[in-house]
DNA sequence: GTCTATAGTAGGATAGAC
DNA sequence: GTCTATCCTACTATAGAC
């Protein structure tokens, strides 16, 4: 990776936090990077594989920077409570806000949509692992696909940080209310032999 | 409302859904209305505050024709199957596709994220007067605030709508994941009286 | 209210000097 | 690899004829 090439890289991020996907250009993007507008071109052809190159770079890094944390998971609660920092260092850094972006970029720019599919596919890689391990023998587990229920987690965790763009203190109270489910989650998970008993039968009638 | 404003608002929408955010410009919007560019600034001043007319009367719209529907909502799993609807609407029409550019474009734009505020409320006003009813003397409802809960659930859907456009099959294992889902929120409701009672009880150990 | 024309700006992309 | 200069296109917004 060549210094410029790098800088281009962390520009191109800069100028999507800044700008969004509707802001974001050759022009905006080397202002960010400190570099000439015609390097974008010679370093990576167009704007949207710039662009691609950063979603990809900033999303491993995000997710390799909580690999440990979340091999250490063992629990819905643990989980939550890596989703509130996370969620907690979005605030200054901004790494789901990039893919949030991209993704409303990719709906209408087919360039654009194989690179963001592949850069959440490292988050939800990553928590289909967790989810795997922690729903082991729960009744959630053996009723919802953990593949299914990270790709959901991942795209709603999108949508919560592109609505506290708009509400930020509506944001905290949906944080709030999932907090409080994730509780009620736990103590399902945690029912004594009876009430669990009970459960199970239930959950057999149900194809 | 004059036809030709009409036009404007018909168009500014089928703009978003076929350019995105990024892609909207008085230009693009007045090829889909059919009418003069001109007239967008005649009509509403700025291009943002066309987006913002356009947004709000479309979502005015599609919530309108929901109503009904959520009035006779008395269960989670019929709650679950306007949701579906809703969705298999949407891969055609796209009013929450729409409400996502938007919300994208907020993110950076101060002069968006009022409207799209506003716009969302709407659903989640709709919504929180459905989750209230539904969840009366659920163990649910007695946890989770029916109003952040409905801010989630509309951020959720947001963010689901995005996935879809960039892995389809994925969004749809997402979906199923969270249907699963409810189906165990509808088993844990209707719980006979020793399990309900074993869950009250842990439940009153929790803050 | 609607049109043409146009000013002024910003954007993608390339050629060619260094 | 990096820079300047440049072409062409597209954009917002307005002025003025109809």
């Amino acid at each position: 990776m060549t210094p410029t090439r790098q800088k281009l890289i962390d520009g191109a991020l800069a100028a999507i936090r800044e700008h969004g996907i509707a802001g974001v250009s050759a022009r905006t993007i080397a202002t960010a990077a400190g570099v000439n507008q015609a390097l974008v071109f010679y370093h990576f052809g167009t704007v949207d594989d710039l662009l691609a190159a950063a979603c990809e770079s900033a999303t491993a890094a995000s997710v390799a920077s909580y690999r440990s944390a979340l091999a250490g998971v063992t629990s819905l609660r643990e989980l939550l409570a890596v989703g509130r920092e996370l969620h907690e260092r979005e605030k200054a850094g901004g790494n789901v806000a990039i893919l949030a972006q991209m993704l409303a970029g990719a709906q209408t720019d087919p360039r654009l949509a194989p690179p963001t599919a592949a850069a959440l596919a490292l988050w939800t890689a990553e928590i289909e692992t967790v989810l795997r391990r922690v729903l082991t023998g729960s009744p959630f587990g053996t009723l919802a696909e953990p593949a299914g229920l990270a790709k959901a987690v991942s795209a709603a965790f999108v949508g919560l940080e592109l609505y506290e763009g708009v509400d930020e203190p509506g944001a905290t109270t949906a944080f709030e209310a999932l907090e409080q489910l994730a509780v009620l989650a736990e103590v399902v998970d945690d029912l004594g032999p009876v009430a669990r008993r009970a459960l199970r039968a239930r959950l057999r009638r149900i194809p």
